[in-house]
DNA sequence: TCGAACTTTCGAAGCGCTTCAACACTGAGA
DNA sequence: TCTCAGTGTTGAAGCGCTTCGAAAGTTCGA
């Protein structure tokens, strides 16, 4: 193993001088720095991490707590992960994957000062992890946005705003009577933040524009079928749709659309999910883009922003845009 | 912030017994070791994992790289993360998780003392990370299974194997002419390893078995209907299908359905994709499961196995097995 | 010419842990 | 009684890095 003292041998200084040339924390000649690089290339040296962290009392590692369960939105789990991996790396982090979902890995995570900071994914309303990060004495960024917000910095997606943009955009297609086929119903059911506050602002919506609003809990497997059949039975006359379920969607789409046309109507479709998977889907009117890797690359500069400059902490939603009609 | 000093001073031993107590590497008599033991506990005291790296020189944490790309196979890159994430924890591991999928990044972690190992996903047939990880001295694990398999250690799922099974029941159903409808056209074209050893192993049983059988292409969004369709204008005599690709797969199933029953027979797919996905699509005859989450596994207790035992490279294929029919 | 004020470089003291050699005991065998 | 093996515990030497205080060298104004 190469160490600083090899580079600092090889290039005919001392040990500090070559910390200090890495670290840019204190002035170097010209002419020693070009010495000191050089020889830190010619020996392929990379400083050891665990000796750095331990003088330096800093890692360079965030952990990030993703929700690993498969199940919903995994195309949306994995690009926020892939936002803050990217944008990490920019500020000179790593991530560390932090296994459960539970207070503990947290704790380990932060107490045996393996990372600098955490990021907690798949937050809910009333999250006991919450109290353990403010315990903990080390910055963190939440990644939804928990009920009765305290003082944890958080991003997220502005669900609320997206539930008003949906509406507007199919009222201004002429649609009456509009349905939001939401989450699974053991998602609404545990009144997980981003799924009320998508209903709130849909309803919310649908009250301003005076038109009929109605919310549903569909599951995410072909089972939507079921319940969107119902869903057009029970009230013939629903015919905006706004779909929030990635595994249901391509179901969902291709069920409106056939019952639609066997009636003779022409039902509208907005989606809420990612980008590609609207690409992926047939029959859309629009989609409404969930930017989930710019979400975690959102929070990985918050968090970095925060252990930088010691910045206050806030809360930051990403607002909606609407995507042109996808796939025709 | 506790020290294994603090922890000695209240137990009234030296930090060395502490060290011996939580290592196990020495003898400790049970009264000592319970009063260290009640002083960990009280302090809540966990050790710096960079002192720890630096003084034992091992880090126990395992470098992961994923492919981050959003696109094909969701499902399996997130099962197999984690399957990798809660074994190495049952191992007392750590992930780190490496952002671009370059050898640049495998370096960087190996040289720096981050990991202790790495394990690699999505690896090509004649991928250049084998080269660097052979130069790296650490020990590492393919996820994938290259051309002209070199002393590394890899695991993966049998995908030859799969197309034999697919072919057995597709005819053990009464098809005498099967098509395999693949992954993306860039994808195929790569020479990705698993694709192309699910063709040979689908095309071997073919002919094995004596029937007609073909591979295609398809894109994972919703122009694989188009495909679809193409295969079953271009050979109407085709009602065996195997469906190996995610994406495409609900619209596939869909399609191929309508088809059949327009034309009035009873066409069968057997569908290779993690369980969870096969059960979320209507119509399927049959599914091969991927098992991704024991692929993660398998890789991470092969690694665990290497770094403690030394163990030999050797590599280890998952059998496929035939799940029960699907959704009806 | 002298000292003040810089600039550039260095020495050495840790950071918190592991581990080796060695020490202090105990009990058993000679 | 003395030695010897075994058991349990300790002191101290690092691991490779950062960083502080200070030394050495330079420049400049008085």
């Amino acid at each position: 193993m190469v160490t600083i003292a090899d580079v600092a041998q090889k290039a005919g200084v001392s040990i500090s001088t070559v910390s200090y040339v890495m670290s840019g924390k204190r002035a170097i000649s010209q002419e020693t720095r070009d010495r000191v690089e050089k020889a830190i290339d010619s020996l392929g040296f990379s400083p050891h991490a665990g000796a750095r962290s331990l003088a330096s009392r800093s890692t360079n590692v965030i952990g990030l707590q993703a929700p690993l369960r498969t199940g919903v939105d995994v195309h949306v789990v994995m690009q926020i992960v892939t936002g803050v991996v990217t944008q990490a790396r920019q500020h000179g982090y790593d991530i560390l994957l932090l296994a459960s979902d539970d207070s503990k890995a947290l704790q380990r995570a932060a107490k045996g000062s393996m990372v600098d900071a955490l990021l907690v994914m798949d937050v809910e309303s009333d999250d006991p992890r919450i109290d353990t990060l403010s315990g903990l004495g080390h910055p963190s960024v939440l990644i939804g946005l928990p009920e009765g917000r305290r003082a944890v910095p958080c991003v997220d997606f502005d669900f609320e705003a997206a539930g008003w943009l949906a509406v507007d955009r199919l009222v201004a297609l002429g649609h009456q009577r509009i349905a939001l086929i939401g989450s699974p119903p053991e998602v609404m059911s545990r009144h997980t933040s981003y799924a009320d506050r998508l209903a709130r602002g849909f309803l919310a919506a649908c009250e301003a524009n005076g038109v009929d609003g109605t919310v549903h809990a569909c599951p995410s497997s072909a089972e939507s079928i079921a319940t969107v059949d119902a869903v057009m039975t029970d009230d013939p006359g629903i015919t905006g749709f706004f779909v929030h379920n990635e595994g249901a969607l391509p179901h969902v789409a291709t069920t409106i659309a056939q019952r639609g046309r066997r009636r003779g109507d022409e039902p509208a479709i907005v989606a809420l999910c990612p980008d590609d998977v609207a690409r992926s889907v047939p029959g859309l009117a629009d989609s409404i883009a969930v930017p989930a890797e710019a979400i975690g690359a959102a929070a990985t500069d918050m968090i970095c922003e925060i252990l930088s400059s010691g910045a206050k902490p806030a809360v930051r939603l990403l607002p909606p845009a609407l995507t042109g009609a996808a796939t025709p």
